[in-house]
DNA sequence: CGGCCTCGAGTTCC
DNA sequence: CTCGAGGCCG
């Protein structure tokens, strides 16, 4: 009875363990999992003859063992030889060419084309259908036997589903941890206070390298397979056919794993590859091209230790080291100390990185990076690079540890430092730096849209003394253009005119522009509603700004406080004078239409429209769009390239329209 | 008070 | 884009 009762557990928990690392589909929440795991333990516990090698509560063996004995590999694991480029490819084929022609195999060989994950290589060693012994690479002739610690790893077999299994099989593949369990187990760690983990591969491997194989199964490490070593009682006639069965008896086997005829086809699979690398939930550096005929394969060889039947087509990596130089401060308009990396400049996917952001200094001392260090340096995609932490490795000891400054780099004003704020601010309200980042705030897009009045530009004129607040633009003549450099007659007159057009720039952006703590433009617009005119809004109290929807104490405080000061009213006097709209205008207000009550959010690249534009025309049919996808997301407009919003709006279960359905849903509302 | 949701602020490179 | 924090609802 207990015995069929704990065949069937076995089973279930199998398929669901496929369900969840092979079809990327789990079908059950992780306690209906544990209970049935739970179940399964207690009965073989009762009945200790039930339990057989393969079960699923024998994947942590417990204790601790005593270190890793080198095991030699049955047959050595070798290297790849890197095509760095299109052209190094291709001359590979060559080389493939000539080789099989000389052998009488001419024409074209079938490929395999293989994303190149990330993670460590693994020997699994099968005797008789059950997983018998797991070797890491090594030094390719001989790695660390770790079987304790990979029998914890779910996304790998104990026993290989197959009534038949041969009498030994040897499985080859790549460990490694998934992005987002990455982040996941980070997430938690700092909630716990623990030092977080530099990178997916070097958590994987140290969790392959815990004594206790306890800690190791705690630890999301995946598998995927892609190569078949040893061999006793089966033969394959090419790569893809050894895939295929692996993938058949519930060995994980990536889903972009593709055969092709022709160099041709496998260039465009790889940069397919390539450009696909960002949505993986993996760390890719590269692909893999293999000849996918075995016979083929043993026809051209290896040279030394490089197989000649294929190659690793290298993507440039998104995750180098180099020399921290310095760190410098900004100051922003908000008086924000803003740390940055001078770092020696370095190539990152594709570009060279000289600077990045180092949010604070409790998160430069956390992360224990001193000037002078090696760092590893992030940039996945379009994103904003990030040292990640300190090679500790390749420290001197001359290495200087970070403080900020006591005084402001750009005033020399003491520099303020709250308690509970994580960042330090410079509090001088006629701090230089503050002001420039405060015109460069009056002039953004989303402000007053200036076009012409660029960095560059207000830096100057500041120096100069001919701007040193927002309302100074207005006065500005060509004359005072013309003496500067780059300025003609005509694009002198251009800037003027386009700081004249701005006045009529809507009230809520120019309040915006005024830069007051907190006040975003959304804030800006709901606060130029409720009052309709500055003069309205001086006089409002702070408990009268607070009854503002979105508005709480913190913002009305902020906002009265920048209303009483009398160099701001010095200020809002000048832009009056000026003729900036000070007062709300119809337009403003929200329109009523077929979209109201309903809220988008637009990710992506759009190719007909600017985002802006898409916003737009959201907001003419009354419609709301905000920055972030949550369950009040009415629909996500999704362009090419959309990012983690996507999968967001996939799991909240919001509707997502691709950019044709959303212009199809904008005629049929027009 | 806790847990969303939303907004603000600052960011790099081409 | 991401992080942090303010606002609001239950």
């Amino acid at each position: 009875m207990s015995a069929a009762r704990a065949t069937e557990l076995r089973t279930q928990l199998r398929a669901w363990d496929r369900a969840y690392y092979l079809d990327d589909a789990p079908v059950v929440d992780d306690a209906t999992y544990d209970a049935a795991l739970r179940e399964l333990r207690a009965l073989e516990a009762a009945q200790p003859e039930l339990i057989e090698p393969d079960s699923p509560t024998q994947r942590v063996a417990g204790g601790v063992s005593g270190g890793f004995s080198e095991v030699r590999h049955l047959l050595p694991m070798l290297s790849l030889a890197n095509a760095r480029d299109d052209d190094e490819l291709m001359a590979w084929d060559i080389r493939l060419q000539k080789l099989l022609g000389e052998t009488g195999e001419a024409e074209e060989p079938a490929f395999v084309v293989e994303p190149k994950i990330d993670g460590l290589a693994l020997s699994l060693v099968y005797r008789d259908g059950l997983l018998e012994r797991a070797v890491t690479r090594g030094n390719g002739e001989a790695g660390e036997d770790v079987t304790a610690n990979v029998r914890t790893i779910r996304a790998i077999p104990l026993s290989i589903d197959d009534p038949n299994p041969p009498a030994l099989i040897e499985v080859r593949g790549e460990c490694y941890i998934p992005l987002e369990a990455f982040r996941r187990l980070n997430e938690e760690r700092l909630n716990a206070g623990l030092p977080v983990y530099m990178n997916p591969r070097n958590t994987a491997a140290g969790s392959l390298r815990q004594l206790d194989s306890s800690i190791t199964a705690e630890r999301p490490l995946s598998f995927w397979s892609y190569a078949i070593g040893a061999l006793e009682g089966i033969a394959f006639g090419s790569q893809s056919m050894a895939l295929a069965w692996l993938s058949e008896r519930g060995f994980p086997v990536n889903p972009r794993i593709q055969r092709m005829v022709g160099i041709e086809a496998v260039r465009e699979a790889c940069h397919a590859i390539e450009r696909d690398r960002e949505s993986l939930d993996y760390d890719i550096d590269g692909a893999v091209v293999k000849v996918d005929e075995l016979a083929l394969q043993a026809m051209l060889g290896a040279v030394g230790r490089d197989p000649r039947w294929a190659i690793a087509f290298k993507f440039p990596p998104t995750t180098r080291t180099t020399k921290l130089l310095g760190i410098e401060i900004n100051v922003g308009r908000t008086g924000a100390l803003n740390p940055f990396a001078e770092l020696e400049p370095v190539e990152v996917g594709g570009v060279v990185v000289r600077h990045a952001t180092l949010h604070n200094e409790e998160d430069i001392n956390r992360k224990d990076i001193r000037v002078g260090d090696t760092v590893i340096v992030q940039r996945a995609g379009d994103v904003i690079p990030q040292v990640i932490g300190p090679v500790l490795e390749d420290r001197t000891g001359a290495e200087q540890v970070f403080r900020m400054p006591d005084d402001c780099p750009a005033c020399g004003e003491p520099v303020v430092k709250n308690e509970e704020d994580a960042k330090h601010f410079c509090v001088n309200l006629r701090c230089p730096s503050r002001d420039i980042e405060g015109i460069k705030h009056f002039v953004a897009r989303s402000a007053m849209d200036i076009d012409g009045v660029g960095e560059k530009l207000i830096e100057r004129l500041y120096e100069l003394e001919l701007v040193r607040r927002s309302s100074d633009l207005y006065a500005l003549t060509v004359a005072d253009l013309l003496p500067l450099e780059g300025f003609q007659e005509t694009s002198a007159r251009n800037t003027v005119e386009a700081i004249a057009a701005s006045r009529a720039r809507p009230f809520g952006n120019v309040l915006f522009g005024l830069g007051i703590p907190h006040v975003g433009l959304v804030t800006a617009q709901a606060i130029t509603r409720a009052f309709g005119s500055m003069e309205r809004l001086v006089e409002a109290g702070v408990e009268e700004i607070a009854e503002v929807d979105g508005v709480g104490m913190v913002i009305a405080e902020a906002v009265a406080a920048w209303c009483a000061d009398p160099e701001r009213q010095v200020e809002v006097a000048a832009l009056a004078a000026a003729g900036v709209t000070l007062t709300l205008s119809e337009d403003e207000l929200p329109v009523e239409g077929p979209f109201t009550g309903m809220t988008f959010v637009v990710t992506g690249t759009l190719a007909g429209m600017s985002r802006d534009e898409a916003h737009a025309a959201i907001e003419r049919l009354g419609g709301k769009t905000t920055s972030s996808v949550s369950k009040a997301t009415s629909y996500l407009v999704a362009g090419e390239k959309a990012g983690s919003k996507l999968a967001k709006a996939e799991q909240a279960g919001v509707p997502i329209l691709d950019e044709a359905a959303f212009i199809v849903l904008l005629g049929s509302s027009s």
